[in-house]
DNA sequence: ATGCATGAGGC
DNA sequence: CCTCATGCATA
């Protein structure tokens, strides 16, 4: 709900999660659930049988496998293993996870987990035929900044603007394309904690985007079993607050709804919110985003199925993680605007499917040798959050050194820092309430107060 | 659900 | 080399 509008304010902090203690506490999550509900199994299993099916396959012939490690060496604090040169860089060294220092080593430094080494090959793929058409997105306007000034914006005029192919039915959801500011962004990125640096810059970039054509793509492939629609349409409601205001006091505010309009200088168009069109607020993107959840649940379908009827739908397709980020809100403001509309016409498409068969069809193939994960030790993560703290954007010697003393590569070192800050930027909101103990336990203290951390978080039923 | 990784697009 | 969008692999 949008109460008041103080409530939400995301910050980023989770430096306790990264400690390490959070991952494991989530295994809970989805383990449980997995996306298995009876139904839903079913489907579930068909779509991915085929693509792992397929990849073993075909990559027979082509699997290399690359055993060769350089050499281990003791005491290292990363666990990767891997073959020697994937991509451009050359310094590759495997470390296996032996021991390691020892100091943690008493509480989990036993098991470590062995190391496949090896890279994983992949057929060519040829996917995503379609979708060829790239369209550049947008620009991108710092949306966490909302804060206070009126950072620059670039507005962007100029545009392309993407329609898809109108897959079927209605028309094409832009992205917000022309939206206004970022003002609607998230949380303050700024997060509290950490120091101030300076940090100035933040260069966005426009990604593209492409959704392509569709052309004939049948509706969907996904059955429903159950037609639970119980839900409003996602578009329905939303009610939007302006957000955020951290102290500060931006001058903007978009949405009105009635009486006047705005000037020109914000163009904002707001129509419905719920439509495809114009640029949703942060509040409308939570509201969606739960929605979604909730009534791709009832369809029974897994977010991994969702991932794959974008595709159907659209051409683009998207993995599991992309969609649990989307409902999880762990994306980008900007990125956010982008799937909604997506995933908005899948959900009509999915309820008002009820009952069709059809499955998909997926090719996808894709091919690349990867990198083995590394696996960072908490002992060493901890030191990387320390010293993000300190600077979060290391240079290059500040990472070469950093690696050296913690025995990692420096492209993990620099990767982590990347992924560091793009976590920093825009986070699930924080403070959850972990213990769900003490969620209820707001009396209002002040006049209005609103429950601090409340936000979302709270899945619990069964659902992936 | 998330950690680490890849890559495109920019400076 | 960064940021951002994404995803494989994993916990």
């Amino acid at each position: 709900m949008k109460g008041p509008g103080p409530a939400r304010v995301w910050r980023a902090s989770e430096a306790l999660r990264d400690a390490g203690l959070f991952d494991l506490a989530l295994g809970w999550l989805w383990g449980t659930g997995l996306q298995l509900s009876v139904p839903t199994a079913c489907r579930a299993a068909a779509t991915s049988s085929p693509y792992l099916t397929s990849n073993r396959i075909l990559s027979s012939g082509s699997l290399i496998h690359s055993d060769r490690r350089g050499g281990m060496q003791p005491g290292n604090t990363a666990v990767t293993s891997v073959s020697g040169g994937y991509r451009g860089d050359p310094s590759i060294k495997m470390v296996q996870s032996d021991f390691m220092q020892g100091a943690m080593a008493t509480s989990n430094g036993g098991h470590m987990l062995s190391h496949a080494h090896q890279w994983v090959t992949s057929l060519p793929h040829a996917a995503a035929a379609a979708a060829a058409a790239a369209v550049a997105a947008a620009e991108a306007v710092s949306p966490w900044s909302s804060s206070p000034q009126p950072q620059d914006v670039k507005r962007n005029t100029g545009r392309e603007d993407l329609h898809p192919g109108s897959a079927l039915h209605h028309r094409s959801p832009h992205l917000g394309a022309h939206q206004a500011h970022p003002g609607a962004g998230w949380g303050g990125a700024a997060s509290s904690a950490h120091i101030s640096i300076s940090e100035g810059q933040q260069q966005q970039q426009q990604q593209s985007l492409l959704y392509s054509q569709p052309g004939g793509f049948t509706v969907n492939g996904m059955l429903g079993s159950q037609g639970g629609q119980s839900l409003m349409h996602p578009g329905l409601v939303r009610g939007e607050s302006p957000e955020l205001d951290h102290g500060g006091h931006h001058h903007h505010h978009h949405h009105h709804s009635h009486h006047v309009h705005h000037h020109p200088s914000h163009h904002e168009v707001s129509h419905d919110p719920h439509s495809d069109e114009d640029t949703p607020t942060s509040d409308d993107l939570e509201h969606f985003a739960k929605q979604f959840k909730q009534r791709r649940i009832k369809l029974g379908f897994t977010q991994a199925d969702v991932g794959l009827a974008l595709g159907t739908l659209y051409g683009n397709v998207f993995s599991q993680t992309t969609i649990c980020r989307f409902e999880a809100l762990q994306l980008s403001f900007k990125n956010m605007c982008k799937l909604k509309p997506l995933l908005n016409k899948w959900l009509e498409e999915a309820d008002s499917t009820t009952g069709s068969p059809t499955s998909i069809d997926k090719i996808a193939a894709q091919g690349r040798k990867r990198k083995k994960r590394t696996s960072i030790e908490v002992s060493v993560k901890g030191a990387l959050e320390s010293h993000f703290l300190k600077s979060p954007k290391p240079s290059a010697q500040e990472i070469t050194s950093l690696a050296d003393t913690l025995q990692l590569e420096k492209e993990v070192v620099r990767v982590w820092f990347c992924n560091r800050r793009q976590k920093e930027k825009r986070m699930t909101p924080p403070g959850l309430p972990h213990t769900p103990e003490d969620a209820y336990s707001q009396v209002g203290s002040m006049s209005a107060d609103t429950p601090p951390p409340s936000l979302d978080c709270k899945r619990m039923y069964s659902d992936t």
